[in-house]
Formats: structure tokens, C-alpha cells, sequence
DNA sequence: TTTCACAGTGAAAGCGGTTTCATAAACTGT
DNA sequence: ACAGTTTATGAAACCGCTTTCACTGTGAAA
């Protein structure tokens, strides 16, 4: 009932269909000011025989502002990144706000620059973006845009945001493996310089070193490897270490996408997870509960989620949903990680080391690290 | 250098500055109509002064169009979604058009009107539907509303589209298994009463119950189960089924996402696959390799750029890019599959079924698949 | 009654661009 | 040197909607 010649019913139509002028149709629709209950009534009939709907330009330029909402991201294949979408789209579609995504693709190369252009190129009611650094000097801009801003995965001293203490994280992977007795732990990360990054794999890098160094042992540089993001980097970058003559008995890769990676590089290496070689990843997507993988959980659809409703909070749009909690870190222990006393990596090492003389370096190392001696981290 | 006055720059503001008029700007900025170098020159130092950015609102109401393009996906972080859509992303991303997402949660339930109210509120310029039902109907709305249309993973007689023969699809799979020695074989799919779903999985399983055909066996009621789209709820079809008397000794998911729902099942009843249960999938998303599970490869990334390709072209901004080809349907076939010979599914059936005589079964059956004799199927 | 406040409505002015149309200036060709 | 183009530019209309403002009634307050 609405090919009036193929082209869009506006609103005048409507008004002359229903004997009104259009701004009483306006009103109607957007209950802006009261209407007689008759006048309503008839103009909603018209709306509905001509099928009309408003258009979002035309609202949005008179009203000064879209009803929609930017999404910026680095990479949307990116389980991690997919899951806090998820979560996002899950709030915003119950609110009238469109999505924009825009994906950037190159995780960081790009710097910061291109996301404000980005955002003053689109004039979006709010923006979240997601695991991406922004500057301070952005955050200016914006504000005096009017433009509100959530950030997910992103520490921000003045933006509202939701992130995690990757430092922490890190520790608590490392931790964990040192905990079941290893001491060759290898760490395998992010590329760090590219540019001012997403610094959480640099991070949970650092969070590594400090558990080696509470426990007294000493990060081996060959031990810590990074390329750029992806299973596939993360699989020559295990082989590369598994190849070494003396190979860390223990990997913790800083996202389960480079876990992935690993777990790959020992079966192709013929070597045994967990018997040979603990691997622990970070994130426990949904892919790691799959392949057994031990993890470090991060609230990734929650975090998400979390931004949709402060966003549309800063909207002027407040949800009915709670916030929901930011969950904390949690260390997931499945199937790829076991102590080191189960381990006999003759196999590797072409050189038979006595499990039990493992044993003894661990509590040994164990010892002097509670014991307040000498700082100086031992080599094993 | 933009702060005057905290509100975004217009272009009469870089009109007036530059010294000239509206229009001129306007034609410097589009290269729509020849300004003279000089004032070409001397509009774009005010734009680059100002940080002047065209406010897409006002340029889409008075041009009629939206450079936006409406992305309406069932659901994001299915892994087969979110690859297709990132490869319309990334044709996308180096064209004019910023891409609109809207995820419509339940895959089908809702059934097809929203679409069409989707975009027809949206107004973009271009529509791309991935696996997703849309009908003729709407189909005449869009083509009455000059809105392009693109549909990736839906047979259409007059949209644009591709898909891949499920049916076919199916049929490959499961003769993957029949070839193998299977006789016992199951499929897991999703819902099918759900209105008019996205039939995918229906048109697998009839690939499914031809390839069965084809070798002479028939279908058993109980080894067809379907559940929502998942891999928990797959997990669970799967413990069911291998809870039956007389299990199937190979199952075929109707995606990838459902075929780990049966490995995790296979896990957790101690059932070794393959070797007493070989699994394949569909789809071959990355975790299929990781997991070392034998699927059917399709083409997603690709079937999300060529949609992005086709659109552009739709839309009048052609890309530089060859529309890649749509790949031929592969069986990739890795450790999740094996010859029933090698089973021995003895501590599953309870019973003592040598596998010798497993084996005769099969070869019958496949004998007399191919001698052209009653078309009974024999129950096995 | 007169006065007010207010509900109900329409005319008109934007919002920030694009696009037609007209005009003036600078070149053509003869 | 003059009509005929072509080039560069601005005035004004328009895109479809929101919003201010002014103008009617009408019932309540005085």
C-alpha cells in the first residue's frame, strides 16, 4: 500500500493524507508535544496505510545528532573482539541506536590519529571503542564534539572503561606454571613496536617477568618471543623454541589465539601437551573450553555488554538492565597444563634429565625465593 | 585549530573563510563541477584550517542516499557470520561506505518482515543479507526503493547471491563416511520446524539422507537429531545418541560449531575419536584445524568479499578488484574421521563385533549400491 | 464577565549540505 | 570585432524533518 511512485512517503505526504500540517505528524511520531486524541489517531492511520518511516537523515541533520552509535575496532575476526561486540549489540538493540563498525584492521600500525578523524567524519550520538589505544588529546576533541565515548579493554584515566590488570594476568599464568614446577617457561606475545599498541600483551609480558622474578628465576631472552598477532606467527614462534637446545618446559602464550598457535607447533613437533610441554593461553574464548585449553578468563561479552549500558547511560538513554559485574580474573585449568614432575622430556632434550632431579631445582628455586637471599635470579 | 566554539565546522564557516560561496566548496570538496586552481587551493587550506569535515547527515539528506551500507547478519560471533562479514569489511573498507550492522540475535524466529522494516528504516544504499531468509516480497520493496541488494549464503532467483549446494554438501560429508566403512551413521543439525529458517542444515541432512541412499542404507529416526543452532546443544544430541543401544559409529554435524558439540560429547562419554567414532563437520572455520576435525570446506571469507565486490559495483563505485572466484565445496579431511575397519567399538556396544565382519557389511552395502537391484534400503 | 493558562495546531525558519540555473568572464573561430 | 562557447562562480531552491513561535479556542480562576 506504499508504491505512491516508488519514492520514499514522507512525512508531508503523510500530513496531507491524514489534513494535517507536518509538524503535528512530527509530533505524533515523537510525542513531543500532546495531540488530540482524534487528530493521533488519524495520523497514525495514515502512517500506517502509506507505510511511512522517517528519515534517519533528515531527523538526524534537524535534530543535530544520529541515532547511532560507532563502533571502533581492530579487528573483528578476533575472537576477543567479536565476543565483547556481542556484547555490546546485545544492549544497544533493544535501545533505538544504529551500529556503526567501523573495523581497522591493522590492530595498531595506524596510530591514534585516524580514529578521531573517524569519529568527527561521522558524527555519531556516542562511540565505544574496543581494545584500541586512544590519546588523551582525542578524548579532548570529542568532549568538545559533545560526543561521549566508552572504551572497552582500554585503560583510560578519564574515560569511563572497563580493562583488566594484564600485568596481573600475566603473573597469574605464570604463577600457575611455576606453581606445577616449571622453570624454562617460555613467553609468547604481541609484536610491541609497532607503535603506541594495544599494550596488553606487553603487559602480560611484564606480568611474566615479575613471576619469574618473584620466584626467583630469571627470564631467558630466548625464552620470549613476539610477532604479530595470530596462530599462525604464535605456531613458528613455539617451533622456533621448541626447536632450542634447552626448550622451555612450559609456554604461556598471551592470548589463547596464539595458544592455539603452540599447541599446534608441539603436536607438529611430536611433542606431548601436557606430558612434554604445559601450555596456557589467556582470554578463553570459546575455542579454548574446546581444545582443553588452560587459560586465564577475562570478561570479554561483559565487558561488552558493560559498555552499551554506560554508553547509553551517557546518552540520556539509561537501560532498565543493571550493570552487570566486571567478573575478575579467573585461572581456568583444563587439559594443557601439568605439573613438571609428570614430565620427562627426554624426548627434547636428547639428554636424559631425571625427573626427579627436576623436582629438586623447582623446591630449590622455590626455597631461595622465599628465603630473602641474594636477588640475583638463578639461570637454570 | 577547529575550537571555534566547540561546535562542528560548516562549510559556510570554510566558505566564508576561503571567500567564497557554498556551492564552491561543495565542488572542491566532491570534484563535481571545475573550480579554478587557485581557488581550489585556497578552499582547502580553509578546510584543512578549520577541520572541516562534511556532515554525512546533511550530504545524505540532500543527495537522497546514504553512504551506508546495511549489513543484517543473524548472528555475530558465529564464526561462519563473522567471517563472511569480515570479508565484505575489507572490500568495504576502501570504499566510500561505512558499514551499518544489524544483528538480529535469533537466527530465524522472527521471520522476514523485520527485515524489510529494517531497511527500509534505515534507508542505506546498499543492502547485504548474510544467511539469512528474505523473500520476494521484500525483495520488489528494495527494488521499488532502488536500494541494491546483495545476499551471501541464500539462494535467490533474482538477487545477486552465492551459496554453495548444501545438499551436495551434505551428500559429500557423509559419503566421506560411507566410503570409510560407515554404515551407522548419524546427523546432528539445527531446529527445522522454526518457520522458514535459513535451511542450511535441513538441506545437509537431505544430502545426508541421499548419500545414505545412494550406498543402500537407510536413515534411522534415531540417528537424526536436531536441536538450536549450538555447541552445547549439539554436545548434547550427540550424548544421546551415543547413549542408544546401538550408537552410531560415525556422526556428521551440520557445522563445524555443532561437530565440536559432539567431539566435547565423545570426550566426556570416553568414546576415542576416530577411532571408535569418527566425526565430520561443516563449514571449516579456523578452529575445525585446530582441532584437527574433517569437515567440508566452504567459502566464507570469500563469499562476504565477492558480496562486497558485486555490491559496490551495484552501487556504481566498482573496485579495482577482481571478483575472486567462489571456490568448489572441499572435503578436508583431517583426525576426527577414520576408517571403520580400524574400529573396535567395543566398549561401546558391549558386544564384540569383529571388525572383519564390519568390513564385509560395508562392501556389500557398497556392492550393492552399485548393482542396480531392489532399492529397499537395508537396515543395518 | 474578564483574565489567564494551556491544549492544539500551523507557518516558517532552520539543520548542512547538493544541485539547478543564471551570470560574468575568458576564450574560441571567422 | 562579434557571436558562440566554455569556464568559474554565486543565488536560490530543495532534501525531509524538528522546533520555535504565534495564533486559536476552551475551561479554570477571579
Amino acid at each position: 500500500m506504499e508504491d505512491l511512485g516508488r519514492h520514499p512517503v514522507t512525512m508531508a505526504q503523510v500530513a496531507s493524507d491524514a489534513g494535517v500540517s507536518i509538524p503535528t505528524v512530527s509530533r505524533v511520531i515523537n510525542r513531543s508535544a500532546p495531540v488530540a486524541d482524534a487528530t493521533r489517531q488519524t495520523v497514525l492511520r495514515s502512517i500506517e496505510r502509506l507505510g511511512y518511516h522517517p528519515n534517519p537523515m533528515a531527523r538526524g541533520l534537524s535534530r543535530g545528532r544520529s541515532d547511532t552509535v560507532l563502533v571502533i575496532l581492530p579487528h573483528i575476526t578476533e575472537p576477543s573482539v567479536t565476543l565483547r561486540l556481542s556484547g555490546l549489540i546485545g544492549v544497544l538493540r533493544s535501545s533505538p541506536y544504529e551500529l556503526h563498525v567501523v573495523d581497522l584492521e591493522r590492530p595498531v600500525a595506524q596510530g591514534l590519529r585516524p580514529i578521531g578523524e573517524i569519529v568527527m567524519q561521522n558524527r555519531p550520538a556516542g562511540v565505544v571503542i574496543i581494545s584500541l589505544p586512544s590519546d588523551d588529546e582525542d578524548h579532548q576533541r570529542f568532549r568538545d564534539a559533545g560526543v561521549p565515548i566508552v572504551l572497552v579493554d582500554s585503560p583510560s584515566s578519564e574515560l569511563p572503561s572497563d580493562f583488566i590488570d594484564d600485568v596481573a594476568g600475566g603473573e597469574m599464568a605464570t604463577r600457575h606454571l611455576i606453581t606445577l614446577g616449571h622453570i624454562r617457561i617460555g613467553f609468547i606475545g604481541d609484536r610491541e613496536d609497532i607503535a603506541i599498541g594495544v599494550p596488553a600483551s606487553a603487559n602480560r609480558r611484564r606480568g611474566y617477568e615479575r613471576a619469574l622474578e618473584g620466584a626467583h628465576l630469571s627470564a631467558r631472552p630466548e625464552y620470549v618471543r613476539t610477532a604479530p598477532h595470530g596462530t599462525k606467527t604464535a605456531e613458528k614462534l613455539a617451533r622456533q623454541m621448541l626447536a632450542l637446545p634447552e626448550p622451555p618446559t612450559a609456554i604461556f602464550a598471551a592470548s589463547d589465539v596464539q595458544a592455539f598457535g603452540a599447541l599446534a607447533a608441539a603436536r607438529n613437533a611430536g611433542v606431548r601437551v601436557p606430558q612434554e610441554l604445559s601450555i596456557i593461553g589467556f582470554d578463553d574464548v570459546q575455542a579454548a573450553s574446546l581444545m582443553g585449553l588452560t587459560t586465564v578468563r577475562q570478561p570479554l561479552e561483559v565487558s561488552g555488554c558493560r559498555a552499551g549500558i554506560r554508553l547509553l547511560e551517557l546518552l540520556g538513554h539509561p537501560t532498565d538492565d543493571e550493570l552487570p559485574d566486571f567478573p575478575q580474573l579467573e585461572l581456568v585449568v583444563r587439559d594443557t597444563t601439568a605439573p613438571l614432575a609428570f614430565t620427562a622430556p627426554k624426548s627434547l632434550l636428547g639428554v636424559s634429565t631425571e625427573a626427579s632431579s627436576l623436582v629438586t631445582e623447582v623446591s630449590s628455586a622455590l626455597t631461595s625465593a622465599s628465603g630473602r637471599g641474594q636477588q640475583v635470579p638463578r639461570r637454570i
